[in-house]
Formats: C-alpha cells, structure tokens, sequence
DNA sequence: CTGAAAGCGCTTACAG
DNA sequence: CTGAAAGCGCTTACAG
C-alpha cells in the first residue's frame, strides 16, 4: 500500500516554533526540560500543524518502546469447541479494556492469533524479534506452560491475566500476574441471597480435575471456595460434608446447567437459591427451575455477560477495566524491575488480585 | 519500557551470509533481483540466526507500509446498551479474521477503540498522521456517516464491512465495501425448512426504520426480503400482504424473540416453522415454542453464533474468514488503484457481496 | 547480479 | 536551556 499524503515531521514544527528539531523532541518527551516558553510556542506549532510524531521513527531509535501484544482468540462455533454461550466474552473483553486503556496511556496494545501452543511460540518470537511488541499479556496460561520458558529466555517482560494455578509458588517474582478473585465474587453472591432471606443455597459450577489440601488448584476450585466459606461463616451447622451434598459440578454448557439444577430440585426440593460458576450455567438452570414451575428459587452467575442481562439474573462482574490497568502498572513495573535487579523491594506489586462487583438483579 | 536483549540485524545476516545488506533487503523483498545461490546462502543465513526485520525500520524507510485500523468495541453490559445475546458476535469475529488474516499475508491489523464517532475521527486522524495505519476497515456504517468525509479529506484508502445502506448508489467507487448477502442467507434457511416439509414458514425480524420501493434500505430489509423471495418462488400464492401477516419485527432482543413467536403462535396455530433474523430473536422464539409446547415448530437463526450450537437450532454461518479475505484483497486493490487514477477499468472490484452459508441443525 | 551511499523521522548523548 | 551531530535498521535509487 502507499503512502497518501506527505504528513507533518517534526522539521516543520520546528521551522514553526523557530526551535531545533532537538527541542520539539524534548518539549513532547521532557518536558521539564524546556523553558515554558519555548514548551508552548513548540505545543502551538503541535496543534497548529496537528503534528503526530511518526512512532515508526519513535520506536527505532529510542530505547523506550511502548507496544504489548495479547492473542485474541475465535469464538465461532467450530466442531471441537466453543464451549458456553460466550466462552470469549471475559477475554474479548479484556482485549478491549487493555486496547482503550493503552490508548489512555499511550501504549499501543497489539493483537495476534494461534491456533495452539506451537504456533503461539513461533508468534511471540515473531512479535519480539521484529521489535512489534516489548511486553506480553499471556491469557490463559495452564500447568507448566511451555510459552512461560520461550518469554524468559527472551528474558522479555510479560504478565498474566491469571493465576498460574499450579505452580509451586502462585507469588513467585519471575511471574507476574493479575487476577480477579473469584471466591470474593462468590462469597459476596452467597451473602446477597442469604440477605434475601434465602437459607437453602446451592452451588453449580466446573468438575475440579485435582485438589490438593491447602492449595487452590483452579478457577473452578476459587469459585467454589468462595461458596463453601461464606455459607460455613452465615451457617455454623453447613459443613464439607453438607457442601458436598449441595453442589453439581460439570463442564460448561447450557445443558449442564441445566442438569445440575434438575438434580438439586428432585434432591432439595427445599432449595431457595443457587450460585453458579458462570453465565451459561446459570442460564440453564434458570431455564429448569422456570419449566418446573420453580421460579422462587434465585439464580445468580458469573462474568455479567449480556445474557445476565437478557435473562434478568444477578451475576458477578469482574471489573475488567480495573484489571487492564492494573495489568499495564505491573507490566511498567516488572519492566524496570528488570532494569534494576537489585531492587528486591517492589517484588509484591507484581502479583495483583483484584475484587470483583456482584450486579444485583 | 526497555528494550532486553540485542536482536540479530539485518547487518549480522550480511555478514554471516557474506553479502552487502541490501542484498539481504533484496532476497527478501525482491527474490528476482538475486542469483539463486545467493539467496539461498542469505535465506540459510536468516534461518540460522533466526532474524526477523525490524518492522519499525523498514516502515520508516519503505514507501510500502502494511497495516490497517479497525475498531474493537466492548461487549460490556452497561445501561445504555447491549442489545442482544452476543451483540458483537460478528464484529468481534471479524476482527479475530482480519488478525489472522493480516498475518498470512503480513499486514498488521491494529485495533482502537472510540465510544463516538467524534473520538473515533480523534483516533482516525491520529492512528494515520503516526503513520500507525495506512488503510481503514470500517464497520457499522451510518447513514451521512462523518467518518466518511474524514477519511476522503485525508485521502486514506478504507473499506467497510457492510453496505453504506440508504446511500443513492451502493456501487460508488468512492466507498469500497465487503458485505455478505443476508438475504441470500434467509433465502436458504427458507427452502431449507420446505424441504423439511414445512409450508407455512414465518418470520421474525427488526423493524425496517425507512422503506424505499426498490432500494434496500437496511440489513434488517435485506434479511427479511430474502424470506418472501424465496416464499413467493415456492408457493405463488405468498404474497406482500401474506407477508405482512406471517411476520413480526421488533427490536434485538430475547424478549422480542418470545413476544413474536408467542404472537404468531396465537395468530397462526398452524405455523410449522420460523425464519428469525438473529439468533438472540431465534433463541426467544424457541424458548417460546418450547413452553407452549409447540417444539414442532422448527426455528431457524442467523449468526451460527454460539447460542446456536448451544441451543441446536439451525442458523446461517458469514463466513468471516471470507469477508477477512475479501476485505483485505479490497483494501489492497482500492490502494493501487489510487495510485492509477486512470485505470478506472477495475472499479467493480472494490464491492464484494459475499454469500453466507446455512448450517443446518 | 551486487554493493556503496543516502536518508526515512525521530531520540540520545553531549557540547555550548 | 538549546542545538549540532550521530545513529537506530532498514529500503531506495543508482553505479558498477
């Protein structure tokens, strides 16, 4: 493709301000370097000419770079998968929050696709070596993932959105990671039933496929936990035993859900609520308790996805916008941790876990 | 942020390959122009030293530049908005094609985000003067849409993913466009319900804002002409007034997806199946049948989003990675004809109407 | 077919 | 506080 049209460098804003190309620089990037005269007339010359410096120029010579990359995934119906209503709707939308809140701070967020882990691989050495991305935001990182070795022997800053479930040690100063707190979203969902005056309160959420004593394993054992503890803390007499007995746990389907709350209805008949682990279940068994005329049990989900809203349900929703900036301060952060490697001091900053907001409806 | 780790250059590829480096620019942007042993002893080179071109070098240098914008908007619940099930289904996936896309054919796609069309001409004019995009994908189009004129006064080649409806003529070479042809789509899901056995097919659709005989208007006009076409070809006796009796538009919702099927139900007990303009309206309809007791009334949706799979109902597929394709071959073809001025002989390229795809569930 | 020179638009030292 | 010089890694003419 061509280029247009001749834009604005940086030479004729100088030639406007009546300054050196040097000083234009310095009013946009040091400010404090620039007498506030001169910083004003070159800000005038700016918007006269609606100059934008060109970032390809920007970015070669400098030693500061400004662009992260995060893979977006398809969420089209395939054979395999697509599991749920709107399996992407979390990390679409965190896409989207990291996008406008680089925008407000002047990183550029870049996008690639991969359709499994090997690609992902040759991507991320793609992004770095063409110098198109400095940072990386990983996604869903699993056990042992085989892309956290690839970043450190780039030794290229990254993060995660996510707990690396686990690992030996989830606060581990070699991996940064921002996380939503899935129990304090379920735990403040349990309360708010209780609040309505519902005792009886159940639980659907994902099959757990290992659990070690003392150490959360997954998303599917923290939404759970949060459950468990807040019902033991409303209701002295609710155990692990009585937990066990109240919960379906299954993959993530409509179907499923839909199930489960089959099952709870002809096991409790008496129960007045039920907390599940995302939307889509939560839909399902909206759907059952409506066509067994059980519209007096309280469905509450996860992620406050549209169909939260469609259906009328309370559900918990994850703060997104809040975890892209969080996400951008710990990347800053661990970027000039690395720069200065004796400073141990700022370890915790790179490990954020943030609250999530329960949407009464 | 900083930069790690020193990349291999183009210089380091010279010199192992023993080559000036503008042979290296050469085997890689013009393989014609070097012997073949060359090449290959600077492809070797590249390979072992595993080089990637800076990007930010060769965009400042090159007169070719390769990426274009598009915008990612928030499928984010918020008071005002979120219409739908899945409202970004479509874009979103568009924009995951056009990612993946770009990257077999190297054009970098780069994603912004505006909430008006105000900050989205900001964005526009910045994203172009940083020299940050060189061709614009536009989606949702408007009427006297201002983000029309801006790009024209910069003079940036752009292209939109769906007609610029209620515009005098939909083939200007001004506004190059890729779109899939819904009623072409609605047509099949028609014959397809026939063929089941089904004769008297109905329709639930969006309210049409403006009608103009003979000129489509809107995507809801179009989805919903193809229904009476494909009716009238199969029982002469469908006509405009049986349409408008076998027919229910509103807006996107779950909730107008049930009013309608609920309406034609009453109206028309003997309805065998239901042609609905989305999939949010499709699930509202089943939902619908269901509890009426009525799952002989076979619905049909539009998206293949998801809910769909979910649900089993059938729907019709766009095909995105198509319109990916055909938007990019555009984009690319709208800029060389820029660049020739006189050769007006290839103007019929720059429209491409896209047939979408009947899954059948 | 290959290479020496120039330069894209910036930022980074550094001299004044 | 300001400006002259150098150079980031490429590609583009162009000379040989």
């Amino acid at each position: 493709m061509t280029q247009k049209r001749q834009a604005t460098s940086i030479t004729q804003v100088a030639a406007a301000a009546q300054v050196s190309i040097q000083t234009v620089s310095n009013a946009i990037n040091y400010p404090d370097r620039v007498k506030p005269e001169t910083r004003q007339r070159v800000l005038q010359a700016i918007q006269a000419l609606d100059y934008t410096p060109n970032l390809a120029a920007r970015r070669l010579r400098s030693i500061h770079t400004t662009s992260v990359a995060v893979r977006i995934d398809s969420n089209a119906v395939t054979e395999s998968g697509a599991r749920g209503l709107y399996a992407g709707f979390i990390q679409d939308e965190f896409v989207y929050q990291l996008t406008a809140a680089g925008e407000r701070r002047g990183v550029k967020v870049v996008a690639y696709t991969a359709e499994d882990s090997e690609q992902e691989i040759t991507q991320l050495k793609r992004l770095v070596n063409s110098r198109d991305a400095d940072g990386i935001v990983l996604t869903s990182t699993v056990e042992n993932d085989p892309r956290l070795d690839v970043l450190a022997s780039m030794r290229v800053p990254f993060l995660s959105f996510g707990r690396p479930w686990g690992a030996e040690n989830l606060y581990s100063p070699e991996h940064a990671w921002v996380d939503v707190d899935g129990g304090f979203g379920t735990a403040a969902a349990t309360r708010m039933l209780w609040a309505r005056g519902a005792r009886r309160i159940a639980f659907i959420g994902w099959v757990m496929h290992r659990t070690v004593p003392g150490r959360m394993q997954s998303t599917a054992e923290d939404r759970r936990v949060g459950w468990v503890k807040a019902l033991r803390e409303l209701n002295p007499a609710f155990t692990a035993m009585t937990a066990r007995k109240w919960e379906v746990l299954g993959e993530e389907s409509v179907a499923k859900g839909r199930e489960g709350a089959r099952r709870l209805l002809s096991q409790h008949p008496d129960v007045e609520a039920i907390v599940c682990a995302s939307d889509t279940l939560a839909l399902g068994a909206l759907l059952e308790t409506t066509s067994a005329a059980r519209s007096d049990v309280i469905i509450c989900g996860f992620d406050n996805s549209p169909v939260s809203k469609e259906f009328g349900f309370s559900s918990i929703d994850q703060n997104l916008d809040q975890v892209a900036d969080a996400a951008l301060d710990v990347l800053t952060s661990v970027t000039s941790r690395v720069r200065r490697p004796t400073d141990q001091g700022q370890a915790e900053v790179a490990h954020v876990l943030l609250q999530p907001q329960l949407i009464e409806r």
